[in-house]
DNA sequence: ATGTTTCCACCTAGGTGAAAACTT
DNA sequence: AAGTTTTCACCTAGGTGGAAACAT
């Protein structure tokens, strides 16, 4: 047995839902945001590994913009075009997974899911949902955070939600990004593929006892 | 300002639905436990106060039985009366609050709430839930464990499931009764003023609309 | 007889897309 | 014209007491 000073723990993130989400990127994911905030559908699930059993860690979940374009969906050729410049900030804020902090056995023995997540275009919004500006393409984030001793003692929250994750430290820092997340937002979907996928999968969705029955 | 060795930490805690548990009480409290589980209407809420903010502690309610006595309702006089020796032996468990552990100023920030409780009659339960005999009357008892700084990195839950919590430890412990919160178990209400009641009061039982539009 | 289990209609609580109303 | 907000019927998920079936 190797002594625990010599062992080297390195977290490793897999998505759980991969095909699902390949599915919607296919054809050109689309998220609704709303005033009240709406969840992702589908919703970001991951399996780790390679943490220290013992350790306390943070999981969480920050979205940044892919590029600086506004965008605009072209119905007779079905897909999402730049449509300029845009000149919305960017509102970074970071989602953290509230069983945070937890010990590396915790988020180990099953996927890790962050379905409690959502998404809003209000500005003023005050209940930890993320900002977002409609009609932009996003990326999610996945970040792994070390929680040393003394952060233990501290705050069980040890990053600022209205900051980007990155920025506060690297130390004890990882992240994931998985390109298949990408997503575009909307108040209202615009592709019709994208709707029916919706409402076959999520099953607060209607019609998904009728679609469901087709599979049976 | 007194130095932080010289500060002495009191911890308190008040029922904050005192008012509701004492009218069941009058009457004479039933609480319906299932093979599957069932949660207690009331559920014991709680308001503390004297933690020391950076500490972390634990909170986690029992349930021990009043007597050795079976009690069955005597419809005529509408009372329960003790009926004999319990053969039955008390199954300690111990519900541990699943916001635990957590620091002094999380759990007096607002009143603590332990409404996933849950009583069963199921001996082989493997829920969590706490088994009590039918046609017994228990008294619930609430419990404040003060969690060091060994317990933190050791273990989530440092008190097992399937034994007394005061039978671990008694140097950092600290445990509240409330009477009004004694109860007989039935797998039926006996009593018809404790049915009314129930439906009157918990949002979750029929007929909630029709008695509360009569308090408007 | 008396007590328990199962099933169910009726609730709360809250996540969906569609359509209508609204804004610019 | 294009995008946003509001409202709502329709879902999931799960907490109630009641009635009937079951057990002892």
């Amino acid at each position: 047995r190797i002594p625990e000073s010599q062992v080297r723990y390195t977290p490793t993130v897999s998505l759980s839902n991969k095909e699902l989400w390949w599915k919607f990127y296919k054809i050109g994911t689309e998220m609704i945001i709303t005033k009240a905030g709406r969840r992702m559908f589908p919703s970001i699930k991951i399996d780790v590994h390679g943490l220290n059993p013992d350790k306390r860690y943070i999981m969480a979940v920050d979205i940044v913009p892919v590029d600086n374009s506004r965008y605009r969906y072209v119905y007779h050729s079905s897909q999402w075009m730049a449509a300029g410049q845009t000149d919305a900030e960017p509102t970074p804020c970071t989602y953290i997974h509230p069983d945070s902090p937890s010990k590396g056995e915790i988020w180990m023995r099953q996927s890790v899911t962050f379905d409690k997540l959502k998404l809003t275009n209000y500005e003023m919004n005050k209940k930890g949902h993320i900002v977002l500006h409609s009609m932009h393409k996003y990326q999610p984030r996945i970040h792994i955070l070390e929680c040393d001793v003394n952060n233990v003692h501290d705050n069980s929250y040890v990053v600022p939600h209205n900051r980007r994750i990155d920025e506060i430290s690297q130390n004890g820092l990882k992240t994931f990004v998985f390109s298949e997340c990408a997503f575009t937002t909307v108040t209202a979907y615009q592709n019709q593929q994208i709707t029916k996928l919706k409402i076959d999968r999520n099953p607060f969705a209607k019609g998904f006892r009728e679609a469901s029955k087709q599979w049976q």
